[in-house]
DNA sequence: CCTGGTACCTACTCGCGAGTAAGACTACTG
DNA sequence: CAGTAGTCTTACTCGCGAGTAGGTACCAGG
């Protein structure tokens, strides 16, 4: 497969999304810096100019991978969880479907991820808008228990405490593939709702029935 | 005060000091990348020349950094944790050590987490070096306590979360500093001791006298 | 007051990568 | 088949930053 020579004519969305979807893949591997728009636009199968006819400049290119990314991350939890059902069980979907979409978007996951959250610019607005949007549907899940949490302040802490484990966990997780996602979803899920004391004395967290 | 100018002839041990200090500030506050050779020189006060007839090359000065400020916070850690206690003592004790480190050490925390997480070089390893120990450390805290976590894999999942947790929430400490430090681990502590199933019952975890 | 050694400097080279100018190829439209 | 709109390229400019060459000031000991 030669790479080089005058690349097939292809109408301007497709070659957006072609370009898009190499970015993620040069931006997750490599960072945002490391990686040059020279390699971006090779692994595209492109020349140069047309990365900046069509996407703009390195930093627009890179807010939009993230944008785009993390709409899609959000909707794939979004759908798995229903909203009127328990606490714990809403908890429980949106972990599966969390660690279900990491699962099948490595690349995705290292670009929003580790990539996004350092780089001070821009990006961080989107990212943080991402990342407040989650911390904030964790926090309405709390409070809207009884009880537990008093303040505001209090709910927010906890539920950045929790996304920032399930983070973690998911990079972990990057590092010991041969575990099912299931298996990794449940095991956070014990930590946050059980909490370490239940789990010495061997009380564990189960799915209401299978369903 | 100028800056320009010859500097002060100073020996070698205190330069070294100084040129280290000035790199973890401005690593911290730019990243690697985006940190220039000549910024640090300059807030360092002497000239780039010296900075590399010191430290070497960029590369090694910020691997020195990232293992001068890796070794201070896991002593900060261990001296405030004491062997022979409970496993939930322990863990407090060291959440509060961790959090103390941070709070004082805001500049070391960000070249530490933030910046060397992704920088996928040489620097990987050291990070991970430290990041390894404070998990296994975890890790054996879990195992110690009876019947809870079956496979190692296990134990080192949970760790892992747990230390993501402590990451994230120190990360979201940053943004919120007004907020004691010894309230932000307790409510980590809660989290992941108690469990929101019992913190949504009003169960929580109390230090054990004061002592 | 020379001699060497150590701290310290100014002033470069040089490659890499972001971004661009200017045009060439293709395909549809009349 | 001419015109024009959209796709795609080669071949540059240009600044920034890592790393260096070749010194200058300062302080020993003889």
């Amino acid at each position: 497969m030669r790479t080089e020579g005058r690349a097939k004519r292809l109408p301007r969305a497709v070659r957006e999304r072609q370009i898009m979807d190499a970015a993620v893949d040069v931006f997750s591997r490599l960072g945002f810096h490391s990686a040059s728009m020279d390699e971006i636009s090779e692994v595209a199968g492109i020349s140069k100019p047309m990365l900046y006819a069509y996407l703009g400049s390195k930093e627009e290119l890179f807010a939009t991978c993230i944008r785009r990314e993390a709409t899609r991350m959000m909707e794939a939890i979004a759908t798995g969880v229903e909203p009127d059902q328990e606490p714990d069980v809403q908890l429980w979907s949106g972990l599966r479907a969390f660690f279900g979409f990491v699962g099948e978007n490595r690349a995705s996951w290292q670009v929003l991820h580790r990539q996004a959250s350092n780089q001070g610019g821009p990006f961080a607005v989107e990212l943080m808008d991402m990342r407040a949007r989650a911390v904030s549907l964790v926090a309405a899940l709390l409070t809207q228990s009884t009880k537990a949490p008093a303040t505001k302040l209090e709910a927010e802490s906890l539920a950045a405490a929790l996304v920032g484990a399930g983070e973690s966990l998911a990079d972990w997780w990057l590092d010991h593939p041969e575990e099912p996602a299931g298996v990794v979803a449940a095991r956070l899920m014990n930590l946050v709702w059980m909490g370490f004391g239940d789990l010495v004395d061997g009380n564990v967290w189960h799915p209401p029935s299978r369903r």
